[in-house]
DNA sequence: ACCTGAACACCGTTCAAGT
DNA sequence: ACCTGAACACCGTTCAAGT
């Protein structure tokens, strides 16, 4: 029974998406892979490296080629993306929000989304700033709808009720309000 | 030694603030107390619920009169009010986050903002989302700044050097694409 | 390179009982 | 109303030693 780093995060992935991030413990995960919980050691220097990787991998699973569009439509392709990734496992986005809230993670949206707002014309340091207001926003609302849907699978009340259009709503009004900021040479490009 | 609700709040913001949200533990709280553990639960029925207090009493102690003015700075006003609250206190981003992460919390700075916009002649589903989108810039960028901040002060590398006005940036961007959204009637209003 | 076994220093929470 | 004392069922992490 001899695992490499690869099998430990892919098991990793497993247990929290059959049974949650409150679950995923290093001795429940040494459990599930018929090991001493301190041989996770030997791939990962702590809890938060594990992590850390489990978010690339969660992320890296929900890669999907851009189109070739307008900055504006790739910059919502990539938010999108973004959110149906970490939609798609449970406690995908506290996952990736705890990660990220630690300093790391979430390097490639970031980039990707920094390239596109670069590539239209923005100014280096708006294109960040930029980036960093879509990541905020794209985190905060999938952490919320997660949050919102699986209180309501516990059965307790769910206090908001949300639109599906929800996400793109708040999202287009993001976006609109850098739109706005483009030198006004660049609005027909 | 006998204690109360709110004394126990105090004492539990007097710790998160001397020691970070990390050990800010049920344990340590009774020690510092003068208590044993379990009496907390006789004012809290569990950490979850004092968390929320602790939140809650974060952002009273920031409460500030907002300015009669136009929606957009009522509105800015709103948010920098909440920020400021939420860096006043070590790991208060956290605690805040949190707390809301968990169905809870930041009623009040939310109700305020869907009162601002709703006044402003926004229809009430757009006021909720752009409430809630607001919110998540701002949780997500103090978050984001106490943990570099930290990350600083414990000696770790600051990887995105983040400028003053990196904040009023970024919450100008949302509120002009909010601004986009008024019916053309209104704009001057 | 990968793992065991045992320990260390903790957690949140419950509950009968006390004043 | 507020607290004690003791227990239950856990945590993450370290480290010498094994193969």
């Amino acid at each position: 029974m001899r695992y490499q780093r690869k099998d430990v995060v892919e098991r990793a992935i497993d247990v929290l998406d059959r049974h949650g991030l409150a679950d995923l413990t290093m001795r429940r995960l040494g459990t599930e892979l018929g090991v001493q919980p301190s041989a996770i050691y030997h791939h990962f220097a702590n809890k938060q490296s594990l992590l850390a990787a489990v978010a690339d991998e969660l992320l890296r699973r929900g890669d999907r080629p851009l189109p070739e569009s307008p900055w504006d439509a790739r910059v919502s392709a990539i938010c999108s993306q973004l959110r149906d990734a970490m939609l798609a496992y449970r406690d995908g986005a506290d996952v990736v929000a705890t990660v990220h809230a630690f300093g790391l993670g979430a390097a490639a949206p970031y980039d990707a989304l920094v390239v596109a707002l670069g590539d239209a014309g923005f100014p280096a340091d708006l294109s960040r700033t930029a980036a960093r207001t879509l990541l905020h926003f794209v985190f905060g609302h999938a952490a919320d709808e997660q949050t919102h849907l699986q209180a309501g699978s516990d059965g307790a009340i769910a206090d908001a009720p949300r639109d599906a259009s929800d996400f793109e709503v708040g999202l287009s009004l993001v976006i609109a309000g850098i739109r706005l900021q483009q030198p006004t040479d660049l609005h027909q490009v």
